[in-house]
DNA sequence: GTGAAAGCGCTAACAA
DNA sequence: TTGTTAGCGCTTTCAC
């Protein structure tokens, strides 16, 4: 293990606490012994041990990122987030460690293990733990801080940054509305998890702001993968001829129909339009551009480590809400009727 | 900070030293006080502070994962490997800690300072930074193991992960040549990019193999991204009309010309064939589904994760070579002569 | 302005 | 089998 503070003493011919002081720019030390120091730091190439700071200063300037460790057929949404946040905690001069969680087989105390061995001084929880899952139910039990990605969490330790699902289901179902379409299908992601839900709430709300009636027919659920959106679209197609247009709950869904239906020879968007929700970085090289809804991961990650740090220095949790924008693209076409 | 294990010893009416031998499973510790340890540590909630045992025992158990930090505009490569690594470290009980290091200003000597500060044990280099860039050369002075993706680098404390990119270029042209083509374009991503070449070479090999004359004009640069796909491709076609099939550096490129082609209502594959490199998890949902030369993740991800253990252990470091696979898809074109 | 010394939580000699 | 103690690298009283 390199030099340590007590070489670093010596060849200054000064005692360990005045070169802790002049290392930590503390007042009391000469601006003679201050240099001193300095200029031996660079000889010596000296690195302070983070880890021995740490057991004296009880705090570890390291976090926790919580991400599910199941399995990663499926894109993890967790991705996205993760190189902002970590580059805006790094910058704050925070390090970061990962720690993968199972969805599954998770046991009651498992986050506060975790906080404890390495002495988090926060956590931040990203996307993929259902509503209800245990992990939630700790988090509520420990004073450390956590923000919550995508779900909601309500406590003075506790931020939760969350995407207006419902203005993203909205925006997509008011654009196909606003395009001319009167018969449009949903179709949805798996039903238990919870943004689910709030997109479909989204539809019906603009679907009611238009005076257009709520149909459960047009309405499916499916598991957020491609092959999912191909087959949910036949069918729902096959059953609803008069359909026009599909909202689908996520990007891969609708890449996944599109590709199938245009197999079939039918194209997007002459014969049918299509939106998407994720704002997917291919999605506007997809063929043809997809309409979606982009979700702002950028801003997502920027304003959770920004909560974290606000945590750490003692302020009040707080739920942050942001606003998905539209994507006009080429998968919508215009109907007169 | 919570109970430490002073705590357990009094709790238990025994030695901090009894108690610290209970703990970690060593020999010359009586059954009976070892269950009064287990059950006091349930009783209690008791964690060991990884912190503290690291400064004694002088190994920290914890990885650095490498990436770098400049703009994530374009999908970050390291991405894919990421969450397989995690996983497979975390499974062997190390912790991980991504450090972001700058592309363009690192200063040297960064990499030794990251080390010493969190006391790593080993680190993982992620794609994404050039061949030449000063990191390498502070690899080569430290002795602490290093893992590195995507770049040949040899010495006995580095391994190596690398696919075999030449093999991949030269997949994904024969396939072109034994579907039919004789004019086949390449759309190269960035020429300083080591892997480009790579590719390149791939592309040449496949032709000379099959006595196929090699033509520059039929080669082109681009970007890596999309619409640098779709202007590249513009350009090719109108001075080479002649071009049956181009095969493209990446998959985003790819699917920035199909798009564009598609505009110009040029159809793949029935106008032109087209094939991607990646593997990209949407490839198989695109319009066509791509044909495209699958990187594998998850395996170079684990064998990553392993050679570094390995190193840790004491073994010398080695070049893991990775077999990619072509994936037959819809987006080239059988064509007879 | 500087230094001596205690102590953070833990492991590992060494003694008993 | 158990206990005592030194010490990992650092910060922080408390004297001087």
């Amino acid at each position: 293990m390199g030099i340590s503070i007590i070489d670093l003493a010596k060849h200054c011919n000064l005692s360990v606490s005045t070169v802790s002081r002049a290392l930590n720019n503390q007042y009391g030390v000469s601006e003679k012994a201050r240099q001193k120091v300095l200029k031996a730091v660079d000889e010596l190439r000296y690195v302070p041990n983070e880890g021995a700071k740490e057991l004296v200063r009880k705090r570890s300037n390291v976090i926790g990122l919580i991400l599910h460790g199941d399995d990663y057929e499926v894109e993890p949404a967790f991705l996205h987030h993760l190189p902002y946040i970590n580059q805006v905690l790094n910058e704050a001069g925070k390090d970061t460690m990962i720690q993968t969680i199972s969805r599954v087989n998770y046991h009651s105390g498992e986050l506060q293990q975790f906080i404890q061995k390495r002495n988090f001084e926060g956590c931040i929880i990203f996307p993929g733990f259902l509503k209800g899952h245990p992990i939630f139910d700790d988090v509520l039990k420990i004073k450390t801080p956590v923000v919550v990605l995508e779900e909601e969490i309500e406590a003075p330790h506790c931020s939760s940054i969350n995407t207006d699902e419902i203005l993203g289901g909205e925006l997509a179902t008011e654009h196909l509305i606003l395009s001319g379409h009167k018969h449009i299908g949903f179709i949805n992601g798996l039903g238990f998890i919870h943004i689910s839900n709030l997109r479909f709430q989204g539809y019906k709300k603009a679907l009611e702001k238009h005076g257009i009636p709520y149909n459960q027919e047009y309405v499916m659920e499916s598991n957020y993968k491609g092959e999912g959106g191909a087959e949910a679209s036949t069918e729902l197609l096959q059953r609803n001829p008069e359909i026009t247009a599909i909202f689908f709950a996520n990007d891969v869904m609708a890449m996944g129909a599109i590709s199938n239906l245009s197999k079939r020879n039918i194209a997007v968007p002459q014969d049918i339009s299509i939106v998407g929700y994720d704002g997917h970085r291919l999605s506007q090289f997809y063929n043809p551009p997809l309409t979606t809804i982009q979700i702002q991961y950028k801003e997502i990650g920027g304003k959770a480590a920004h909560a974290l740090l606000e945590l750490i220095e003692g302020r009040q949790g707080k739920s942050v809400s942001i606003v998905p924008r539209l994507l006009k693209r080429e998968s919508v076409k215009r109907i007169d009727y």
